[in-house]
RNA sequence: GGCCCGUUCGUCUAGUGGUUAGGACUCCAGGUUUUCAUCCUGGCAACAGGAGUUCGAUUCUCCUACGGGCUACCA
């Protein structure tokens, strides 16, 4: 049934949350898949039974989803598939293309400590009759590929020709001593049984790609396009990870970005539309996204770029979606107000908000009234004593208003202004920290609107209490 | 140790055998905004180094340096 010509997947490990390189290569074969109208498979990569946990896969989907990144059915454990792999050892063992290893793991470490790399071969050419006479020894052993002599060369669309000798190349374990398969080899089975046509995923698999080509050749595949993509770096210029403080991408939900924020920034670490444009949906980034236009280069994560990002994502947001989005981080964000008042604050707020934890922060004061007043602006603001008279002229001046309206406020108070010769900087400043608590915010007359006429002769009735402090 | 990959402003990047090497983020200085954010203007700032090819190399080739990755019975 499947017409489309492209597959791709994302195949995760389950021994961590998803972190950034992961979502980022998962994003790039999601916008190549969805470019090509091709399908998005995943993979969760659990053979290492020591290592995984279930938690972790509940993490990195729910992550995925929070991204939008939807995968196609049907979802594919490693682990149920043991027996699979088997079937093609067997066959592998049968035509001589692997052969069983009695080296213990203690032997081969102590050769490597000495400086050699390389499996030195030992069992590479063991007889039958020395095969049987360990095996009835009942000595342990794996399974490893035979890898012929020659070079192998693939085209990586990304980083271009790649030639590998087979000297560098070891005969390396497919089979554990426990039976398990390990990575190369379930990957290859895998993909060929999803039918992958491109495997897009981290440039660290580069030298793992020769060994999983003689693979497919070994077991009779037809072997897919190959792309890697480069590195998401630290400020050190090493492989991103934890110890650079390197979140999870979950935790970039519980600050308040937006996920189309993460993906646009993520999609410009390492690719560029070709145009100048920075800003993209994610409609935006199906249509312009290719290959070609990946970096070769590892990219440094910049928290700093992000941010400006997501900044520009709130400004264009909708507005019901905003509100969606806060109230999944915070529920009780407005609770017990008119949505129509809580869209309203979402639009003046939202231009000036970067994420949406900024946004909960600057919006706090339209459902409270100040507990404390910002310092500097009270310096500004509200130096002395002789502020208080005007801001009393200022308070019955707005008990006259009889339809409180932002445009009535605003002609109030330049009224007063023109007859007492004062800025309009000495009556804003006092009014707005008295109703806000700071000197930052929206159009003040639009706030003392949005308050209402009570909420706001109140607010300044305390603010004259107590201040100068 | 070996192999593979990479190298343009601090960061993300555009770019061409001849360009004042362009943009974005950050930072700084102005302007607009009665505040803040936005917005506008301007500024700082890069072709890792050395050979070679060429009339001419940031661009092509080689070497060096530096950085990264892999070299596991991890993925």
């Amino acid at each position: 049934m499947s017409h489309s010509s492209v597959s791709v997947r994302f195949a995760p490990s389950p021994t961590g949350e998803l972190h950034l390189g992961g979502a980022r290569t998962a994003l790039f074969n999601w916008l190549f898949a969805k470019n090509q109208g091709g399908q998005f498979f995943l993979r969760i990569e659990d053979t290492d039974l020591v290592r995984s946990k279930d938690e972790y896969t509940d993490q990195i989907l729910a992550a995925l989803k929070w991204l939008g990144l939807k995968w196609d059915e049907p979802l594919v454990y490693q682990s149920k598939r043991f027996d699979d792999y088997k079937v093609h050892i067997t066959n592998l063992l049968g035509t001589g293309q692997v052969y069983r290893c009695f080296c213990s793991k203690d032997d081969l470490q102590s050769a490597r400590d000495e400086g050699h790399y390389q499996y030195p071969g030992t069992c590479r050419n063991l007889t039958d009759e020395g095969v049987k006479q360990r095996l009835n020894q009942g000595i342990g052993f794996t399974y490893r590929i035979r890898i012929p002599d020659g070079e192998t060369h693939y085209e990586d669309l990304i980083y271009g020709p790649i030639t590998v000798n087979h000297g560098e190349v070891d005969d390396f374990i497919v089979v554990r001593s426990d039976g398990s398969p390990t990575y190369n080899f379930t990957a290859v089975i895998d993909d060929h049984d999803m039918n992958i046509t491109h495997v897009i995923r981290g440039e660290d698999h580069i030298s793992n790609t020769p060994k999983q080509i003689l693979l497919y050749q070994a077991l009779g595949f037809d072997v897919p396009t190959f792309a890697h993509l480069p590195m998401i770096l630290g400020h050190d210029k090493k492989r991103l990870s934890k110890r650079h403080g390197a979140p999870g991408v979950q935790s970039f939900q519980d600050e308040g970005y937006l996920p189309e924020s993460l993906n646009n920034y993520l999609a410009l670490l390492g690719w560029n539309p070709g145009t100048e444009e920075e800003i993209l949906s994610m409609d935006e980034l199906v249509q312009k996204f290719n290959l070609v236009q990946v970096q070769k280069k590892g990219a440094v994560w910049d928290e700093k770029k992000l941010h400006w990002v997501s900044g520009q994502h709130m400004m264009q947001a909708n507005t019901d979606f905003i509100l969606e989005s806060i109230r999944r981080i915070n529920p009780n964000w407005g609770k017990g107000s008119d949505i129509s008042y809580l869209i309203s604050i979402i639009e003046m707020l939202k231009q000036r908000a970067k994420s949406l934890t900024e946004f909960i922060a600057q919006s706090h004061y339209f459902f409270h009234a100040p507990e404390s007043y910002d310092t500097a602006g009270l310096k500004r603001g509200w130096p002395d004593k002789n502020v208080n008279n005007r801001v009393e002229d200022i308070q019955s001046v707005l008990n006259e208003i009889s339809i409180w309206r932002k445009e009535n406020i605003e002609k109030a108070l330049k009224v007063y202004a023109a007859a007492h010769e004062l800025g309009m900087g000495k009556i804003i400043m006092p009014i707005r920290l008295a109703v806000s608590g700071g000197l930052t915010g929206p159009n003040v007359f639009e706030i003392l609107d949005h308050l209402g006429k009570e909420d706001t002769i109140n607010r300044i009735e305390t603010a004259l209490n107590v201040l100068p402090s």
